[in-house]
DNA sequence: AACACCCCCTGTCGGC
DNA sequence: TGCCGACAGGGGGTGT
C-alpha cells in the first residue's frame, strides 16, 4: 500500500493525535510482523512520551522523550486507526496486531493483514547505525534532491528506469504505482536504461531532468490529496486519498492512453517481478 | 558491484 | 458453488 504519499499521510495523521501523549499501554496481540518484535518494546513504549514523528523514506520514526526511537514500516498493507477513546474502538478485528493506549485515553490501533510491516525500537543515538536505515538513499523532497543527485545516484546503472527508481538505496520512498505515473508524465519508457539517462560527463540528459521534476510534483500532488486508496489505504482518521483518481496509466491496461494527443493504449509488462503499466506511444526514449 | 530471483503473508478476483 | 492460479501499494536475503 503505502508509498511515500501514504506513509506522510499517516505521519500527518499520527503526529495530530499522538503529538505530546504519553504512552500508557501497549498491547501485542502476536510476537511479531515481518520480524518478531524487538524484546520488551511494549515496555519500551509503555510510559514514554511522544515527542515527534519524522519519516525517512517509508519508514515512520516515532521520537519519544527518553531518546529512543518507535520505527514502523507499513509493509504493504500496514494501517493505522486512531480513536480519541476506548469506547470509539469497534472491538477487536481481524489482524489487529498492536494496539497503543495513552495516558489521555486516546487509542491507535494497527492492522496488518498481510504482516508485512515491521517495528522496532532504536536506542538513542543509533540511529544513523541501524541496519534498515542505514543504506537508504536520496529523499526526493528535500533540498539535497535535485536532476544532477538524480543522475549521481543513476550513473552506470545497466537496469531499467523503472527498476532503478524503485530501489530504495539510489532514491527513497517510490513504489511500484508512482513510479509508473513519473514515467508517463516524464514521456520516459520505463525499460531505458537507467545509466543511459546519464550523460558521460555526470550530467543528467533532459529526460531525466524531466523525471527529476515529476518526481517532486507527483508526490506534492499524491501528498496534498491524502495519498492513494487502491483498496483499503485510509488515513488514521479513516479518511480516504483520492490521489487514484489522477492516475494515468497505474492500473489501466488495455485503456486509451490520456495523454492530450495521444492515440496509444496502456500496457502491462512485468519488470523485476512487478507490474509495469505504461503507454508505448508517448514513452518512448 | 549489480542484478535476477525467491521468499515472507493474507485476501481478492477471474476463469473454469 | 468451489477450487486454483495470478496478483497486490514492500523489501530483505541469496546466488550468479
Amino acid at each position: 500500500m503505502p508509498e511515500l504519499p501514504e506513509v506522510e499521510t499517516v505521519r500527518n495523521g499520527l503526529s495530530r493525535h499522538l503529538h505530546g501523549e504519553r504512552i500508557s499501554k501497549v498491547e501485542l496481540n502476536r510476537e511479531g510482523l515481518r520480524f518478531p518484535f524487538p524484546d520488551g518494546m511494549a515496555t519500551a513504549l509503555e510510559g514514554r512520551t511522544v515527542i515527534g514523528i519524522d519519516r525517512r523514506a517509508k519508514y515512520l520514526l516515532v521520537r519519544l522523550d527518553a531518546g529512543s526511537i518507535w520505527l514502523i514500516h507499513l509493509g504493504m498493507t500496514g494501517k493505522f486507526t486512531l480513536y480519541n477513546s476506548i469506547d470509539e474502538v469497534p472491538g477487536q478485528i481481524k489482524h489487529d496486531h498492536v494496539v497503543i493506549h495513552t495516558a489521555s485515553g486516546k487509542v491507535a490501533v494497527y492492522n496488518d493483514p498481510r504482516r508485512f510491516g515491521i517495528m522496532d525500537i532504536i536506542s538513542p543515538g543509533a540511529e544513523d547505525e541501524h541496519s534498515l536505515l542505514g543504506h537508504l538513499g536520496l529523499e526526493p523532497l528535500s533540498d539535497e534532491f535535485d536532476a544532477l543527485a538524480l543522475a549521481s545516484a543513476l550513473r552506470g546503472r545497466r537496469s531499467p528506469i523503472k527498476t532503478a527508481l524503485l530501489d530504495q538505496r539510489l532514491v527513497v520512498g517510490l513504489g511500484n504505482i508512482y513510479v509508473c505515473e513519473i514515467l508517463h508524465r516524464s514521456g520516459v519508457s520505463p525499460n531505458t536504461l537507467a545509466g543511459e539517462l546519464v550523460r558521460k560527463d555526470g550530467i543528467p540528459r533532459v529526460s531525466l531532468s524531466r523525471i527529476a521534476d515529476e518526481i517532486r510534483q507527483v508526490l506534492v500532488e499524491a501528498i496534498e490529496a491524502g495519498g492513494s486508496t487502491i483498496s483499503d489505504f485510509a488515513s488514521v482518521d479513516g479518511d480516504l486519498g483520492y490521489f487514484a483518481h489522477s492516475f494515468q496509466v497505474y492500473g489501466r491496461e488495455g485503456e486509451p492512453c490520456l495523454g492530450k494527443v495521444c492515440t496509444g493504449t496502456i500496457r502491462r509488462i512485468v519488470q523485476g517481478g512487478r507490474s509495469t503499466f505504461y503507454c508505448s506511444r508517448c514513452q518512448r526514449s
